[in-house]
DNA sequence: ATCACTGCAAAATCTTTGCATTCAA
DNA sequence: TTGAATGCAAAGATTTTGCAGTGAT
């Protein structure tokens, strides 16, 4: 079973022309595991103990290789600070306006249809994200 | 009619609280009249020829304020760098993937419901937005 | 054996902060 | 008048880059 999974991601990255190196296991692995939306800094400290030689810099390659090619999802919330996510099935996204958490909403709770091609002239659409913005339940109260 | 906008702008800010200063009229003025989505520093290069004391900080706490207000919004183009956009008007927006531009997209172009408050228990939501992420006219062809 | 990938350190960007001064209410 | 807002300069945080060495194919 996590054989397995390993299996996928290896023939994932092989199928988008990328090697399976051991730090892009790890990274993928540990976004695939994670709900809390972290940032590069974030999965760096999460992998660098059980894998003392990554580098921050690897971090950040690499996360930017996989978001170009789809594996993963980069969420903005606001901060400007970059958050990125592995979760594979469709959903949706609440951020809070004031602490930027991020919240995964189940796609039925919410569904939409799918964007027509050729919706956009020139623009082909790879995927559709939806944010609800607003607060959350520990800042409700806080001064704007 | 320009007349009556900036009073409304000064109303606006009024009822947040907000005291109407010549720079915050400014940049909401520049963010009104602009759909290219700037960054904290394209707001003030282009306020700083007719406002020279205006100063970037200021720029950015100001765009903080207004964004937490509600009054303008921050836009997710991937590369975790902020922008912000002041079109009051319901609409989407297409982000391409890989040069990060963003262009809007008229709101009855892709109709969505309206989402119900206690729709996510304990989080109030104030504003939904649809991201289109995919590849812009310009950017087909580029490698992966 | 090759060339993609990594790690390191340094640079470049982007954003926030502290504090004296200014200005809207 | 008076506290909110500004500007400045400096610090902090985040992200990118160059290049020599490493490792997957």
């Amino acid at each position: 079973m996590r054989q397995l999974a390993e299996k996928d991601i290896i023939e994932q990255l092989r199928r988008c022309g990328l090697r399976a190196t051991g730090q892009r296991l790890a990274i993928l692995r540990a976004l695939r595991e994670d709900t809390s939306h972290p940032s590069a800094e974030e999965i760096f400290r999460r992998l660098s103990g059980s894998f003392p030689t990554l580098s921050l810099s690897t971090v950040y390659k690499t996360l930017q290789t996989l978001a170009a090619m789809g594996v993963l999802t980069t969420i903005d919330n606001g901060t400007g600070k970059q958050r990125f996510e592995g979760q594979p099935d469709p959903h949706h996204h609440a951020v809070c306006n004031y602490c930027g958490r991020v919240i995964d909403i189940d796609f039925s709770l919410f569904p939409i249809p799918t964007p027509r091609d050729k919706m956009i002239p020139g623009f082909t659409v790879q995927s559709v994200k939806v944010y609800f913005n607003g607060v959350c339940r520990d800042c409700h109260g806080k001064k704007g």
